[in-house]
DNA sequence: TAAGACAATAATGTCGACATTTTTATATTT
DNA sequence: AAATATAAAAATGTCGACATTATTGTCTTA
């Protein structure tokens, strides 16, 4: 019945691995890794949320063993808390820690585009008008599809940032990326009616491929600035929590 | 005779638990993942080594469970790598790595420092040269306690970089930070003896501390680039890896 | 009625055991 | 003798079970 032992039988494993990206070469406990991430970043266990082993066990249809390594890999990405003899916890949001994020997440934004326009040759050129064409193309779908919309936006910006090539430095930008998508998985919930937001979007999508191409580094640095902490403005805001 | 089930019993904890900041709050696993950083980070386990669980279990006095979880956070931290089926390994280095470590932990020191001039206040000011004097202090005694000296040295360096108060960039800020210092400290063993090195140091120190006190933001990001990278070409020319 | 003590319940954290897979050693064949 | 096939050995990954701890509910008492 379990996921592991049963890796020949398709019909059990399906229902849970078709959910999203997990590779058959990794082992139960990083499959399980997957799954809880994303239920964290959607919301579906709510920040602040006792994690019960029981729950997951039967949510997840595995032990105990690779529950605890999957939840203790979250622990260092500061996805859950763990006390002592109390199990783990979804970690909980905050103003403060939201701001923190996103402000943070504007200064690595802007060092990658900066590394970026010094170092991207012509394939990081092409790579970006493809992802913005795949993006543009979609945007008649976006309220039918808003989380492939989503997708291709954050390949967009993936394709612009890959340009500063730094393991390193795309690794912290990813680990913010994920972080800030709980508050932005929150707030979408919200506010996604609001087509005007998105055109925006769409325009300063534009002046920053003008900015890149024409390797303007202040420019681009500015733009990618508002282009990330414009829309949080709006749930800095909203007194909903905190 | 494990550490968990007879957490009364001192005789037998100790030997491990005194090794170093092993909170008693925190569970079997935590423990072992910081004693397990440790030995990573100073080369104990050596880079692309097999870490077999039967020489785990020996050296920590623990099961497979907490080792698998102690592993599991390393995991996400880049300092181990897994394969399905085939255990545990340190995770490999290479130049390339180091200079992209490297330059990147630069660019984010570089950052807080800046955030740090702009926000930090006079408590700021009295930490960085509290932290400096009790380094200066310790001069002397360099070549007696080299660990000793480069915790103070981490503390100034750590007071400078809090200014910036932001935990998310400070938390990015250890984690480079830990990553380098494996290579840093497969340097040392072989450079410690240079003591002109450290003298150099010490005239970037003062030179850093003013440019901060003076707020010059320009300056202060140029010392602590050069601060950083300087050192670190050395290991660069070097092939002794890669 | 409210506060505190105590018992019952539930949940956590770890270990040992088992099935599966990989690796190593041996034997066979050309 | 070298290469392949086979068998033995070791290691991995997961589960169930047990001791310890936290939480909840109940009962007593002021």
């Amino acid at each position: 019945m379990s996921i592991q032992t049963k890796m020949t039988d398709s019909s059990t494993t399906t229902p849970i691995n078709s959910a999203d990206s997990a590779k058959q070469t990794d082992n139960c406990a990083a499959q399980i890794m997957g799954l809880l991430k994303q239920d964290i970043l959607n919301g579906y266990f709510k920040p602040g949320e006792k994690l019960r082993m029981n729950r997951l066990k039967e949510r997840y249809n595995v032990g105990i063993s690779p529950l605890r390594e999957a939840l203790s890999q979250l622990l260092i990405e500061q996805l859950v808390i763990v006390e002592n003899q109390r199990g783990f916890t979804v970690h909980p949001i905050s103003k403060t820690e939201m701001i923190d994020i996103y402000q943070t997440r504007a200064h690595i934004e802007q060092l990658c585009i900066e590394l970026a326009i010094e170092r991207g040759n012509d394939d990081w050129e092409a790579g970006i008008i493809a992802a913005a064409h795949s993006m543009r193309k979609f945007h008649p779908k976006l309220e039918q599809e808003p989380q492939e919309w989503e997708r291709r936006h954050q390949a967009f910006h993936t394709a612009i940032a890959s340009g500063c090539e730094s393991p390193t430095l795309l690794h912290v930008r990813r680990s913010l990326y994920e972080k800030a998508s709980r508050y932005r998985n929150l707030w979408l919930q919200d506010n996604m009616q609001q087509r005007t937001v998105f055109d925006d979007n769409q325009k300063e999508h534009d002046a920053l491929i003008d900015a890149l191409i024409e390797k303007d580094t202040v420019n681009a640095k500015a733009i990618i600035k508002a282009h990330l902490l414009g829309p949080s403005r709006l749930l800095w805001q909203s007194t909903s929590f905190d």
